[in-house]
DNA sequence: ACAGCTCTAGAACGAGCGCTCTATTTAGTG
DNA sequence: CACTAAATAGAGCGCTCGTTCTAGAGCTGT
Protein backbone atom coordinates (compact mmCIF):
# COMPACT_ATOMS: atom_id res chain seq x y z
CA UNK A 1 0.00 0.00 0.00
CA UNK A 2 1.58 3.29 -0.74
CA UNK A 3 1.48 6.08 1.30
CA UNK A 4 -0.18 8.26 -1.38
CA UNK A 5 -3.40 6.78 -1.69
CA UNK A 6 -5.00 7.81 -5.44
CA UNK A 7 -7.89 9.89 -5.41
CA UNK A 8 -11.10 7.79 -5.03
CA UNK A 9 -12.96 7.31 -8.89
CA UNK A 10 -15.92 8.37 -9.47
CA UNK A 11 -17.43 5.05 -9.74
CA UNK A 12 -15.40 4.33 -5.93
CA UNK A 13 -17.07 7.88 -4.73
CA UNK A 14 -20.81 6.68 -5.72
CA UNK A 15 -20.68 3.00 -4.12
CA UNK A 16 -18.69 4.81 -0.81
CA UNK A 17 -21.42 7.69 -0.50
CA UNK A 18 -24.34 5.15 -1.25
CA UNK A 19 -23.08 2.46 1.52
CA UNK A 20 -23.58 5.55 4.00
CA UNK A 21 -26.58 7.05 2.96
CA UNK A 22 -27.91 3.69 3.39
CA UNK A 23 -26.20 3.09 7.01
CA UNK A 24 -28.29 6.91 7.39
CA UNK A 25 -31.63 6.56 5.88
CA UNK A 26 -31.93 3.22 4.31
CA UNK A 27 -32.57 1.83 1.12
CA UNK A 28 -35.73 3.24 0.33
CA UNK A 29 -35.15 6.52 2.16
CA UNK A 30 -32.14 7.27 -0.20
CA UNK A 31 -32.60 8.54 -3.92
CA UNK A 32 -30.19 8.30 -6.62
CA UNK A 33 -30.16 12.14 -6.89
CA UNK A 34 -29.18 12.28 -3.60
CA UNK A 35 -26.59 9.94 -4.48
CA UNK A 36 -25.05 11.69 -7.43
CA UNK A 37 -25.26 14.92 -5.89
CA UNK A 38 -23.28 13.51 -2.75
CA UNK A 39 -20.75 11.60 -4.74
CA UNK A 40 -20.09 14.83 -6.75
CA UNK A 41 -21.39 13.20 -9.92
CA UNK A 42 -24.27 13.32 -12.35
CA UNK A 43 -27.10 11.20 -12.57
CA UNK A 44 -25.90 10.18 -16.65
CA UNK A 45 -22.35 9.05 -14.72
CA UNK A 46 -24.73 7.06 -11.84
CA UNK A 47 -26.37 5.58 -14.67
CA UNK A 48 -23.48 4.25 -16.77
CA UNK A 49 -21.61 2.73 -14.17
CA UNK A 50 -24.76 0.74 -12.97
CA UNK A 51 -27.43 0.57 -15.81
CA UNK A 52 -29.00 -1.83 -13.44
CA UNK A 53 -30.58 1.65 -11.70
CA UNK A 54 -30.67 2.25 -7.86
CA UNK A 55 -30.91 -1.81 -6.83
CA UNK A 56 -27.37 -2.53 -8.73
CA UNK A 57 -25.67 0.71 -6.34
CA UNK A 58 -27.31 -0.86 -3.57
CA UNK A 59 -25.90 -4.23 -3.88
CA UNK A 60 -22.42 -3.00 -4.45
CA UNK A 61 -22.92 -0.12 -1.76
CA UNK A 62 -24.16 -3.56 0.95
CA UNK A 63 -20.89 -5.60 -0.60
CA UNK A 64 -18.69 -2.66 0.03
CA UNK A 65 -19.70 -2.60 3.58
CA UNK A 66 -19.74 -6.06 4.27
CA UNK A 67 -16.16 -6.28 3.13
CA UNK A 68 -15.45 -3.74 5.11
CA UNK A 69 -16.69 -4.99 8.62
CA UNK A 70 -15.08 -8.34 7.57
CA UNK A 71 -11.79 -6.67 7.71
CA UNK A 72 -12.59 -4.91 10.96
CA UNK A 73 -13.32 -8.46 12.36
CA UNK A 74 -10.19 -9.98 10.89
CA UNK A 75 -8.31 -7.59 12.32
CA UNK A 76 -9.29 -8.05 15.71
CA UNK A 77 -9.44 -11.69 15.93
CA UNK A 78 -5.65 -11.36 14.13
CA UNK A 79 -4.25 -8.69 16.82
CA UNK A 80 -5.99 -11.00 19.62
CA UNK A 81 -4.99 -14.64 20.43
CA UNK A 82 -7.78 -15.44 22.77
CA UNK A 83 -10.88 -14.92 20.96
CA UNK A 84 -12.83 -13.91 23.89
CA UNK A 85 -10.85 -10.94 24.25
CA UNK A 86 -11.38 -10.54 20.39
CA UNK A 87 -15.11 -10.43 20.28
CA UNK A 88 -14.44 -7.69 23.21
CA UNK A 89 -11.93 -5.82 21.37
CA UNK A 90 -14.64 -5.90 18.23
CA UNK A 91 -17.55 -4.64 20.26
CA UNK A 92 -14.95 -1.93 21.44
CA UNK A 93 -14.12 -0.87 17.85
CA UNK A 94 -17.61 -0.56 16.94
CA UNK A 95 -18.98 1.46 19.58
CA UNK A 96 -16.12 4.28 19.03
CA UNK A 97 -16.87 4.10 15.41
CA UNK A 98 -20.30 4.35 16.26
CA UNK A 99 -19.83 7.31 18.76
CA UNK A 100 -17.48 9.11 16.27
CA UNK A 101 -19.84 9.32 13.23
CA UNK A 102 -22.93 10.86 16.01
CA UNK A 103 -24.62 7.58 16.26
CA UNK A 104 -25.58 7.47 12.55
CA UNK A 105 -23.19 5.12 10.45
CA UNK A 106 -24.20 1.52 11.60
CA UNK A 107 -24.70 -1.49 9.27
CA UNK A 108 -25.77 -0.81 5.85
CA UNK A 109 -26.31 -4.57 5.55
CA UNK A 110 -28.95 -4.80 8.36
CA UNK A 111 -30.43 -1.27 7.16
CA UNK A 112 -31.10 -2.90 3.88
CA UNK A 113 -32.11 -6.50 4.43
CA UNK A 114 -34.93 -4.88 6.94
CA UNK A 115 -36.68 -2.77 4.02
CA UNK A 116 -36.34 -5.68 1.27
CA UNK A 117 -37.50 -8.45 3.37
CA UNK A 118 -40.14 -10.55 1.23
CA UNK A 119 -38.63 -9.57 -2.63
CA UNK A 120 -36.13 -12.38 -3.59
CA UNK A 121 -34.25 -9.27 -4.63
CA UNK A 122 -30.01 -9.25 -4.99
CA UNK A 123 -30.34 -6.50 -2.39
CA UNK A 124 -31.48 -9.90 0.01
CA UNK A 125 -29.04 -12.66 -1.15
CA UNK A 126 -26.16 -9.48 -0.87
CA UNK A 127 -27.45 -9.13 2.93
CA UNK A 128 -27.42 -13.09 3.67
CA UNK A 129 -24.00 -13.55 1.61
CA UNK A 130 -22.57 -10.87 4.14
CA UNK A 131 -24.06 -12.78 7.54
CA UNK A 132 -22.66 -15.91 6.09
CA UNK A 133 -19.01 -14.53 5.39
CA UNK A 134 -19.24 -12.97 8.71
CA UNK A 135 -20.23 -15.74 11.27
CA UNK A 136 -17.25 -18.24 9.24
CA UNK A 137 -14.60 -15.75 10.15
CA UNK A 138 -16.00 -16.31 13.74
CA UNK A 139 -16.24 -19.98 13.58
CA UNK A 140 -12.90 -20.22 11.49
CA UNK A 141 -11.28 -18.32 14.45
CA UNK A 142 -13.18 -20.77 17.29
CA UNK A 143 -12.60 -23.77 15.49
CA UNK A 144 -8.51 -22.47 15.27
CA UNK A 145 -8.98 -21.96 19.37
CA UNK A 146 -10.21 -25.87 20.03
CA UNK A 147 -13.82 -25.68 19.46
CA UNK A 148 -15.72 -28.23 18.09
CA UNK A 149 -17.55 -27.68 14.86
CA UNK A 150 -21.23 -27.48 15.77
CA UNK A 151 -19.83 -25.74 18.66
CA UNK A 152 -17.89 -22.80 16.77
CA UNK A 153 -20.91 -22.85 13.91
CA UNK A 154 -23.71 -22.14 16.82
CA UNK A 155 -21.49 -19.53 18.88
CA UNK A 156 -20.61 -17.94 16.06
CA UNK A 157 -23.98 -17.44 14.50
CA UNK A 158 -24.95 -16.03 18.05
CA UNK A 159 -21.45 -13.67 17.94
CA UNK A 160 -23.23 -11.79 14.62
CA UNK A 161 -26.62 -11.70 15.82
CA UNK A 162 -25.17 -9.97 18.92
CA UNK A 163 -23.31 -7.29 17.51
CA UNK A 164 -25.91 -6.71 14.98
CA UNK A 165 -28.46 -6.34 17.43
CA UNK A 166 -26.32 -4.32 19.93
CA UNK A 167 -24.89 -1.86 17.16
CA UNK A 168 -28.85 -1.27 16.92
CA UNK A 169 -29.23 -0.79 20.38
CA UNK A 170 -26.54 1.46 21.13
CA UNK A 171 -27.56 3.95 17.50
CA UNK A 172 -31.05 3.90 19.64
CA UNK A 173 -30.01 4.76 22.51
CA UNK A 174 -27.33 7.11 21.37
CA UNK A 175 -24.80 4.90 23.82
CA UNK A 176 -21.72 2.97 23.43
CA UNK A 177 -23.18 0.85 26.44
CA UNK A 178 -25.02 -1.49 24.56
CA UNK A 179 -21.59 -2.51 22.32
CA UNK A 180 -19.48 -2.93 25.51
CA UNK A 181 -22.17 -4.93 27.41
CA UNK A 182 -22.72 -7.39 24.71
CA UNK A 183 -18.50 -7.58 24.18
CA UNK A 184 -18.24 -8.05 27.81
CA UNK A 185 -21.23 -10.99 28.02
CA UNK A 186 -20.03 -12.77 24.79
CA UNK A 187 -16.84 -13.17 26.04
CA UNK A 188 -17.77 -14.78 29.35
CA UNK A 189 -20.11 -16.78 26.96
CA UNK A 190 -17.10 -17.79 24.76
CA UNK A 191 -14.79 -18.33 28.06
CA UNK A 192 -17.60 -21.14 29.03
CA UNK A 193 -16.57 -23.25 26.57
CA UNK A 194 -12.19 -23.42 27.55
CA UNK A 195 -11.12 -27.30 27.46
CA UNK B 1 -62.41 -10.70 28.54
CA UNK B 2 -65.44 -12.01 26.35
CA UNK B 3 -65.83 -14.69 23.82
CA UNK B 4 -67.23 -13.03 21.41
CA UNK B 5 -64.16 -9.97 21.00
CA UNK B 6 -65.54 -6.73 19.53
CA UNK B 7 -64.81 -6.45 15.47
CA UNK B 8 -61.82 -3.62 15.64
CA UNK B 9 -62.73 -0.37 15.39
CA UNK B 10 -61.32 1.73 12.12
CA UNK B 11 -58.61 3.59 14.31
CA UNK B 12 -57.60 -0.25 15.69
CA UNK B 13 -57.61 -1.38 12.16
CA UNK B 14 -55.36 1.43 10.93
CA UNK B 15 -52.81 0.88 13.90
CA UNK B 16 -52.53 -2.92 13.05
CA UNK B 17 -52.44 -2.69 9.39
CA UNK B 18 -50.10 0.09 9.81
CA UNK B 19 -47.48 -2.17 12.58
CA UNK B 20 -47.69 -4.87 9.93
CA UNK B 21 -46.73 -3.29 7.03
CA UNK B 22 -43.51 -1.36 8.86
CA UNK B 23 -42.62 -4.77 9.85
CA UNK B 24 -43.00 -5.93 5.84
CA UNK B 25 -41.59 -2.95 4.07
CA UNK B 26 -39.94 -0.29 6.67
CA UNK B 27 -41.67 3.05 8.10
CA UNK B 28 -40.64 5.22 4.31
CA UNK B 29 -41.41 1.88 2.28
CA UNK B 30 -44.81 2.15 3.57
CA UNK B 31 -47.56 5.07 2.06
CA UNK B 32 -50.36 6.67 3.45
CA UNK B 33 -52.69 5.58 0.83
CA UNK B 34 -51.47 1.96 1.24
CA UNK B 35 -52.45 1.75 5.00
CA UNK B 36 -56.13 3.33 4.10
CA UNK B 37 -56.81 0.47 1.12
CA UNK B 38 -55.42 -2.78 3.53
CA UNK B 39 -57.21 -1.07 6.74
CA UNK B 40 -60.18 -0.91 5.00
CA UNK B 41 -59.93 2.83 5.02
CA UNK B 42 -60.19 6.14 3.47
CA UNK B 43 -57.84 8.70 3.41
CA UNK B 44 -60.26 10.93 5.03
CA UNK B 45 -60.61 8.47 7.93
CA UNK B 46 -56.69 8.02 8.35
CA UNK B 47 -56.13 11.59 8.84
CA UNK B 48 -59.50 12.29 10.96
CA UNK B 49 -57.70 9.94 13.86
CA UNK B 50 -54.71 10.57 12.93
CA UNK B 51 -54.24 14.66 12.46
CA UNK B 52 -50.28 14.78 12.52
CA UNK B 53 -49.81 12.62 9.18
CA UNK B 54 -47.69 9.71 8.61
CA UNK B 55 -45.24 10.02 11.68
CA UNK B 56 -48.28 9.86 14.13
CA UNK B 57 -49.79 6.98 12.49
CA UNK B 58 -46.07 5.22 12.62
CA UNK B 59 -45.45 6.17 16.60
CA UNK B 60 -48.88 4.61 17.15
CA UNK B 61 -48.52 1.28 15.73
CA UNK B 62 -44.89 0.98 16.90
CA UNK B 63 -46.29 1.10 20.46
CA UNK B 64 -48.38 -1.24 19.78
CA UNK B 65 -45.46 -3.34 18.83
CA UNK B 66 -43.58 -2.58 21.41
CA UNK B 67 -46.52 -3.50 24.01
CA UNK B 68 -47.25 -6.87 21.80
CA UNK B 69 -43.86 -7.95 22.23
CA UNK B 70 -43.62 -7.05 25.92
CA UNK B 71 -46.59 -9.40 26.52
CA UNK B 72 -45.11 -11.94 24.55
CA UNK B 73 -41.51 -11.68 26.81
CA UNK B 74 -43.86 -11.85 30.53
CA UNK B 75 -45.81 -14.51 29.38
CA UNK B 76 -42.45 -16.57 28.88
CA UNK B 77 -41.01 -15.25 31.58
CA UNK B 78 -43.92 -16.30 33.57
CA UNK B 79 -44.30 -19.91 32.12
CA UNK B 80 -41.03 -20.64 33.40
CA UNK B 81 -39.64 -20.29 36.93
CA UNK B 82 -35.98 -20.26 35.48
CA UNK B 83 -34.70 -17.40 33.83
CA UNK B 84 -32.40 -19.24 31.07
CA UNK B 85 -35.34 -21.48 30.43
CA UNK B 86 -37.61 -18.75 29.86
CA UNK B 87 -35.40 -16.92 27.57
CA UNK B 88 -34.96 -19.96 25.36
CA UNK B 89 -38.65 -20.38 25.30
CA UNK B 90 -38.78 -17.05 23.88
CA UNK B 91 -36.53 -17.14 21.20
CA UNK B 92 -38.70 -19.94 20.09
CA UNK B 93 -41.45 -18.58 20.18
CA UNK B 94 -40.23 -15.84 17.63
CA UNK B 95 -38.94 -18.29 15.59
CA UNK B 96 -41.96 -20.10 14.79
CA UNK B 97 -44.20 -16.92 14.74
CA UNK B 98 -41.51 -15.75 12.03
CA UNK B 99 -41.57 -19.02 9.99
CA UNK B 100 -45.43 -18.73 10.34
CA UNK B 101 -45.46 -15.25 8.51
CA UNK B 102 -43.40 -16.47 5.90
CA UNK B 103 -39.84 -14.65 7.38
CA UNK B 104 -41.63 -11.32 6.87
CA UNK B 105 -43.64 -10.38 10.11
CA UNK B 106 -40.29 -9.33 12.25
CA UNK B 107 -39.73 -6.61 14.37
CA UNK B 108 -41.43 -2.97 13.64
CA UNK B 109 -39.10 -0.96 16.17
CA UNK B 110 -36.16 -2.25 14.61
CA UNK B 111 -36.90 -1.21 11.28
CA UNK B 112 -38.64 1.90 11.75
CA UNK B 113 -35.42 2.48 14.16
CA UNK B 114 -32.64 2.23 11.93
CA UNK B 115 -34.80 4.70 8.93
CA UNK B 116 -35.35 7.29 10.86
CA UNK B 117 -31.43 7.29 12.73
CA UNK B 118 -30.03 10.96 13.38
CA UNK B 119 -34.22 12.53 13.12
CA UNK B 120 -34.18 13.20 16.69
CA UNK B 121 -38.22 12.49 16.00
CA UNK B 122 -41.01 11.33 17.86
CA UNK B 123 -40.56 7.65 16.16
CA UNK B 124 -37.23 7.71 17.56
CA UNK B 125 -38.30 8.59 20.57
CA UNK B 126 -40.80 5.63 20.45
CA UNK B 127 -38.36 2.80 19.57
CA UNK B 128 -35.78 3.87 22.47
CA UNK B 129 -38.69 3.28 25.25
CA UNK B 130 -39.83 0.42 23.27
CA UNK B 131 -36.27 -0.73 24.06
CA UNK B 132 -35.92 0.07 27.51
CA UNK B 133 -38.97 -1.24 28.59
CA UNK B 134 -38.41 -4.75 27.27
CA UNK B 135 -34.88 -4.58 29.09
CA UNK B 136 -36.70 -3.67 32.10
CA UNK B 137 -38.66 -6.57 31.68
CA UNK B 138 -35.78 -8.97 31.66
CA UNK B 139 -33.90 -6.96 33.98
CA UNK B 140 -36.98 -7.38 36.76
CA UNK B 141 -37.06 -10.89 36.16
CA UNK B 142 -33.37 -11.18 36.34
CA UNK B 143 -33.34 -9.43 40.25
CA UNK B 144 -35.57 -12.10 41.33
CA UNK B 145 -33.73 -14.61 40.09
CA UNK B 146 -30.48 -13.17 42.76
CA UNK B 147 -28.93 -11.27 40.22
CA UNK B 148 -27.24 -8.39 41.48
CA UNK B 149 -28.14 -4.78 40.11
CA UNK B 150 -25.48 -4.49 37.98
CA UNK B 151 -25.40 -7.55 36.42
CA UNK B 152 -28.82 -7.30 35.81
CA UNK B 153 -28.83 -4.30 34.03
CA UNK B 154 -25.85 -5.39 31.93
CA UNK B 155 -27.40 -8.60 31.33
CA UNK B 156 -30.63 -7.67 30.20
CA UNK B 157 -29.90 -5.35 27.64
CA UNK B 158 -27.68 -7.92 26.24
CA UNK B 159 -30.87 -10.55 26.17
CA UNK B 160 -32.91 -7.83 24.28
CA UNK B 161 -30.16 -6.89 21.33
CA UNK B 162 -29.03 -10.68 20.92
CA UNK B 163 -32.94 -11.41 20.35
CA UNK B 164 -33.13 -8.40 18.43
CA UNK B 165 -30.10 -9.53 15.86
CA UNK B 166 -30.76 -12.70 15.90
CA UNK B 167 -34.55 -11.93 14.59
CA UNK B 168 -32.76 -10.29 11.75
CA UNK B 169 -30.45 -12.88 10.90
CA UNK B 170 -33.34 -15.03 10.81
CA UNK B 171 -35.47 -13.17 8.61
CA UNK B 172 -32.55 -12.79 6.25
CA UNK B 173 -31.48 -16.53 6.31
CA UNK B 174 -35.46 -17.40 6.27
CA UNK B 175 -33.99 -20.30 8.72
CA UNK B 176 -35.31 -20.60 12.39
CA UNK B 177 -32.03 -21.96 13.28
CA UNK B 178 -30.31 -18.22 14.35
CA UNK B 179 -33.01 -17.52 16.80
CA UNK B 180 -32.82 -21.33 18.13
CA UNK B 181 -29.10 -20.90 18.75
CA UNK B 182 -29.20 -17.54 20.04
CA UNK B 183 -31.67 -18.89 23.13
CA UNK B 184 -29.45 -21.80 23.38
CA UNK B 185 -26.46 -19.70 23.83
CA UNK B 186 -28.18 -16.85 25.94
CA UNK B 187 -29.58 -19.59 28.50
CA UNK B 188 -25.80 -21.00 28.88
CA UNK B 189 -24.57 -17.44 29.15
CA UNK B 190 -27.38 -16.57 32.05
CA UNK B 191 -26.42 -20.26 33.85
CA UNK B 192 -23.52 -18.72 34.88
CA UNK B 193 -24.32 -16.43 36.79
CA UNK B 194 -25.48 -18.93 38.92
CA UNK B 195 -24.61 -18.45 42.76
C1' DA C 1 -87.67 18.37 12.01
C1' DC C 2 -83.24 19.97 12.53
C1' DA C 3 -78.88 21.34 14.33
C1' DG C 4 -74.38 19.57 15.63
C1' DC C 5 -71.43 16.20 15.99
C1' DT C 6 -68.14 12.25 14.30
C1' DC C 7 -66.69 9.80 10.61
C1' DT C 8 -66.27 8.64 5.61
C1' DA C 9 -65.09 9.76 0.87
C1' DG C 10 -61.92 10.99 -2.67
C1' DA C 11 -60.40 14.79 -5.93
C1' DA C 12 -56.56 17.88 -6.28
C1' DC C 13 -51.83 19.98 -5.34
C1' DG C 14 -46.94 20.60 -5.38
C1' DA C 15 -42.92 17.98 -4.70
C1' DG C 16 -39.96 14.36 -5.49
C1' DC C 17 -39.29 9.64 -7.19
C1' DG C 18 -36.62 6.21 -10.68
C1' DC C 19 -35.42 6.24 -15.08
C1' DT C 20 -34.73 7.50 -20.20
C1' DC C 21 -32.96 10.27 -23.49
C1' DT C 22 -30.04 13.34 -26.24
C1' DA C 23 -25.87 16.26 -26.12
C1' DT C 24 -21.47 17.38 -24.99
C1' DT C 25 -16.90 16.88 -23.04
C1' DT C 26 -12.87 14.09 -22.01
C1' DA C 27 -9.38 10.36 -22.72
C1' DG C 28 -7.09 6.93 -25.27
C1' DT C 29 -5.26 4.96 -29.72
C1' DG C 30 -3.78 4.70 -34.68
C1' DC D 1 -4.19 15.14 -35.92
C1' DA D 2 -8.41 12.30 -36.54
C1' DC D 3 -11.45 8.91 -34.80
C1' DT D 4 -13.79 6.34 -31.22
C1' DA D 5 -15.31 4.99 -26.91
C1' DA D 6 -15.90 6.40 -22.09
C1' DA D 7 -17.72 9.53 -19.12
C1' DT D 8 -20.33 13.65 -17.86
C1' DA D 9 -24.34 16.62 -17.98
C1' DG D 10 -29.12 17.54 -17.03
C1' DA D 11 -33.91 18.27 -19.06
C1' DG D 12 -37.99 15.74 -19.12
C1' DC D 13 -41.37 11.58 -18.62
C1' DG D 14 -44.88 9.19 -16.05
C1' DC D 15 -45.88 8.22 -11.61
C1' DT D 16 -46.57 8.19 -6.58
C1' DC D 17 -45.69 10.58 -2.44
C1' DG D 18 -47.82 13.18 1.94
C1' DT D 19 -51.05 16.39 2.72
C1' DT D 20 -55.12 19.50 2.25
C1' DC D 21 -59.63 20.44 1.23
C1' DT D 22 -64.56 20.28 0.44
C1' DA D 23 -68.62 17.48 0.49
C1' DG D 24 -71.61 14.09 2.12
C1' DA D 25 -73.29 10.18 5.41
C1' DG D 26 -74.77 8.52 9.84
C1' DC D 27 -76.12 9.31 14.40
C1' DT D 28 -77.84 11.76 18.82
C1' DG D 29 -80.32 15.12 21.61
C1' DT D 30 -83.92 18.45 21.65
Amino acid sequence: MSLYTAPPSTRERIVLVTARLIQRQGYVGTSIKQIAKEAQATLGSVYHFFPGGKETVAVAAIKHGAKEFALLLEDALRREDDPAAAIEACAADLAVGLRESGWTDGCPVTAAALETLGTDSDIQRACADALRAWEHIVAEKLLASGFTAEDAAEVATTVISTLEGAEVTAQVSRSEEPLRAAGRQLARLLRTYRA
